[in-house]
DNA sequence: CCGAGGGTTAGACTTAGTCTAAGAACGATG
DNA sequence: CATCGTTCTTAGACTAAGTCTAACCCTCGG
């Protein structure tokens, strides 16, 4: 478990005490390309750990967006969600299936944000929604 | 009152049959340049129409929604919200009053959506978030 | 060993939204 | 004008996501 370790390190470093619970839960939350909601940490969680309270899982998960480990993001209809990737891009949404993916900053350019007048941009997101291509089942 | 005769003919147009409620509802929530959230809308309307029910309200404003003179946001946690311009723009979020600004669609460049590999883009926006400079307070 | 400060817990509570079953209004038809 | 079927509206029960609270339990320093 040199894992573990590792993840004990990480929330060292961003001023987190480690615990049981919240290992578990940052082996999972920041370790996934999904993007799960806290209800489904909650779940994931519970399997492995004998128990963890739904109180706990949201103070940490509120923890580790207060302390940079993770990001909150709000793409669709009643689904708050955490993002493990805190650095900069974009994302888009599978109208199909809910889905969330990843899209590079760099894929995208955008332009004029500075001179938008009146508003001091702090950080800013491409958000697409659309289908995903089904890439599989052709060779 | 030739604007509610006006926005009757707007409802009629979009396959949406007139009712004193969904006059009420459309009146304010066509009108604004505020981004309300069904909670607000069921406020305002009930303040001037008599009695207007909860559901009817969740129910006009999905209808508005599907018959495309509504367009609902979720750009901040827990608050999805109805904007009745419906044609493109971007949005920014005043991260201390949580206020959201329509940013025209021209305001902004992207460049390489349709080079996403492997997403078929139906729409995007830009999402940003800041502060908005106070213009006021100096003439 | 003791006490203080975190951390965790179950469960009550809140809030946004949905569902349901019944009633009211509408509009075509005789 | 009466009737009937359809559409719209309603109150209130219900659900789901998240918050709050008060008690409990670790752990670490003295």
């Amino acid at each position: 478990m040199t894992q573990s370790a590792d993840i004990r390190r990480r929330l060292e470093e961003h001023g987190i005490q480690a615990s049981a619970q919240r290992l578990a839960i940052a082996e999972y939350v920041l370790a996934t390309d999904q993007h799960p909601a806290a209800d489904t940490v909650l779940e994931v969680v519970a399997a492995r750990l004998p128990v963890v309270s739904r109180a706990t899982v949201y103070n940490t998960l509120h923890l580790f967006v207060e302390k940079g480990l993770l990001r909150e993001l709000v793409l669709s209809e009643g689904r708050v969600v955490y993002d493990p990737k805190v650095e900069p891009h974009h994302h888009f949404v599978d109208e199909a299936s809910g889905a969330i993916v990843d899209v590079p900053w760099d894929a995208l350019r955008v332009e004029g944000v500075p001179e938008l007048p009146g508003l001091d941009v702090s950080e800013f997101q491409v958000v697409l929604r659309g289908r995903r291509r089904s890439r599989r089942r052709e060779g």
